[in-house]
DNA sequence: CATCTTCGTAGGCCATGACTTACCGTAAGT
DNA sequence: ACTTACGGTAAGTCATGGCCTACGAAGATG
């Protein structure tokens, strides 16, 4: 129920430009905002809807707040991508197994 | 150049729910359309995206046309979500062990 | 205390995209 | 050849959501 959220929030360039800026660390709203495209507020409501897809956490620290990536929401995208990729995988080798056994009548 | 196409095709529930259905091998449209809350033309649409963003293959067989889930189109996801999981668990680690050192003091 | 910085929120605008119905081509069955 | 099934495309409607400006709250700084 919760990756879904993450997906839909990584959808947007924007929103990945954001978190391409966290890689390396934490940061307040001032520095991922700074030399971007789009105002700050509209920065903040990315931020917004990170936090709220799990992906990102906030630690207020005085007057500003600093933005980290949270493992644990990535994490829940990463093991949805697993599954999937683990049942392509066992799909795309029945298909092969049947089309060889079709071609060998 | 590509996962971010399968990151905004698997943003959309009906999009996902098309993959779902097609985990456990090959389906022609009706197939994947039928009990779906949508028209079948959507469904096409969709399936248009999906297989434009690498994650499904086509092949026609007569008069139908199966689609697929594309392993490689699903791994692309796969290896741009290891990297950010890869870059927030080392960056956490840091932030606690700074943490740590100032808290030492 | 006054001011300045930092950042979130409200309200409104506008583009994107998901959906529908209608239609057309193509393959299969009679 | 006629008809039926399958499925992609076109045109138009409508909701979602991303953006902006304006504003307000809360902490830092003199």
């Amino acid at each position: 129920m919760a990756y879904e959220d993450a997906i839909t929030a990584l959808a947007d360039p924007t929103r990945r430009l954001i978190i391409d800026r966290l890689r390396r660390g934490a940061l307040p709203v001032a520095a991922i905002a700074r030399d971007m495209d789009v105002s700050r507020p509209a920065v903040s409501q990315h931020l917004r809807v990170l936090s709220d897809a799990g992906l990102l956490t906030v630690t207020p620290s005085g007057n500003r707040r600093l933005y980290a990536i949270a493992p644990d929401g990535v994490d829940n995208l990463r093991r949805y991508l697993d599954t999937l990729w683990d049942d392509a995988l066992t799909a795309f080798a029945r298909a092969a197994e049947e089309k060889a056994k079709g071609n060998a009548k």
